[in-house]
DNA sequence: TAAATTTACTACGTTAGGCGGAGTAGTAAT
DNA sequence: ATTACTACTCCGCCTAACGTAGTAAATTTA
């Protein structure tokens, strides 16, 4: 497991680019985090809901009321094109960090 | 430059790998940081004094003073064989995390 | 049919790392 | 005498992430 400070700062990319394609709800998207990753990062319902809660704040995502006729009532998220612009450029933001840090790490398995 | 959020959890082996080789003091390293990453990245000194902090009460560093008979006194800092071994174990952490967060970013200028 | 589990959140309070701002202490150059 | 550079130190704030607990509805299992 990935431990949290180090995914810090990502969780918003994260759900920014599973939104990218399809509107999605909190269950959901943190299912597909834990499988994509295959286990390796499963993110905590806490820190998922806030990061909602901030990316809605910034304007990146807006959210509707799902309308499904039975469970209870899912709080949908859907990217908007200032959420899609912050993600790109975050994904730069990430080429540039993998540069950086890559100066003070030492890779055992060769390059 | 490179965003907080996404140095946070870096930091410690970054100052980690700049000691494995010499014992060092706080404003050589601060500079090495900013000249190693082509000013992408200077860490603020009380970021970098708070790891010192830390890195200590983990035992992964120890504190001497060093012996100029000029300027300010300065603190120098040598890692300790557990510093050591938490570096290579974070080396390894950052080539998982790189694998799991570019499944998460769309890389613009192609692999 | 009652109990347990799963889905889908919400609320509350704490912790840790990073940061802004200010201050201290010494030397060197103008 | 003032400014600049080196080398820290202190204080208090902010934010992301987390642990714990609780709510609510449906679905599965006993």
């Amino acid at each position: 497991m990935i431990s949290s400070d180090i995914m810090r700062g990502y969780n918003d990319i994260i759900l920014l680019s599973l939104l990218l394609n399809q509107a999605s709800y909190g269950y959901e998207l943190s299912r597909q985090i834990r499988e994509r990753t295959e286990g390796l990062y499963s993110i905590k319902e806490t820190t998922l809901y806030s990061a909602f809660e901030r990316l809605l704040r910034n304007g990146y995502i807006v959210s509707f009321f799902g309308e499904e006729s039975f469970g209870k009532r899912r709080t949908y998220y859907r990217i908007t094109p200032e959420g899609r612009a912050y993600y790109f450029e975050k994904c730069e933001e990430w080429e540039l960090t993998k540069t950086v840090i890559s100066q003070f790490v030492i890779n055992q398995r060769g390059k």
